[in-house]
DNA sequence: ACCGGGATGTTCT
DNA sequence: GAACATCCCGGTG
């Protein structure tokens, strides 16, 4: 089975409904390819945790956009962190890529991350997996349907019973439930 | 293995 | 001025 871009519908609903079902896919970026392997929901405007929170901003400019285009932010002075936003146009939600399998293109990802050692380093964590596939502030808003950076079907489906936990490294709404993973899968972050 | 701290700059209070 | 959806390195056990 030849691999499908998922259509922009795919993205038009909620972020916690999203997010789950993007484990399995892969998200291309130029000649790079990665299997999404652990994500986090951000719910919106009513998430204590999610950028959208407060409201519209320079940077969550993308995040309250249409659904299916990528949101990245830079934190901690040196990271890019990426998201699928999903829900309807305004409303500012999105999911947090959060870990990969990488599947190709991991000569070039070695060139961009030199000192890492095993495979399983290369893309398992938020900041990790952008270091790898070359994303960084210039990918805001890269459309996920039609750009440089898409998000395909290759016909693996998301797991029947995903790993489940609380959202890591953030400070408020820390309790919800919001994060799923590969079980098992090396990849994972830690 | 685990733990602690530094890097670095944008965003928000 | 503080916080930050993180990562890496060097310490100890």
């Amino acid at each position: 089975m030849r691999s499908s871009v998922l259509p922009r519908s795919f993205y038009r609903r909620a972020s916690l409904a999203v997010a789950p079902e993007l484990l399995n896919k892969v998200l291309v970026a130029g000649p790079c390819r990665g299997r999404i392997v652990e994500v986090e929901a951000y719910a919106g405007g009513l998430d204590p945790a999610s950028h959208a929170y407060r409201g519209l901003s320079a940077r969550t400019t993308t995040m309250f956009g249409p659904p299916g285009h990528l949101y990245v932010y830079f934190t901690y002075g040196m990271h890019y962190c990426a998201n699928a936003v999903t829900g309807e146009d305004g409303e500012g939600q999105a999911v947090l890529l959060r870990a990969l399998a990488p599947l190709a293109g991991l000569a070039q990802m070695r060139e961009r991350r030199p000192t890492v050692r095993r495979d399983r380093d290369l893309t398992s964590g938020p900041a990790r997996l952008c270091q790898a596939l070359g994303i960084d502030r210039t990918a805001d808003g890269t459309d996920l349907v039609r750009g440089w950076v898409r998000i395909v079907d290759d016909g693996i489906p998301p797991p029947d019973d995903p790993g489940n936990s609380v959202r890591i490294g953030i400070t408020r709404a820390v309790d919800r439930p919001w994060r799923w993973f590969v079980r098992g899968d090396p990849n994972v972050s830690r």
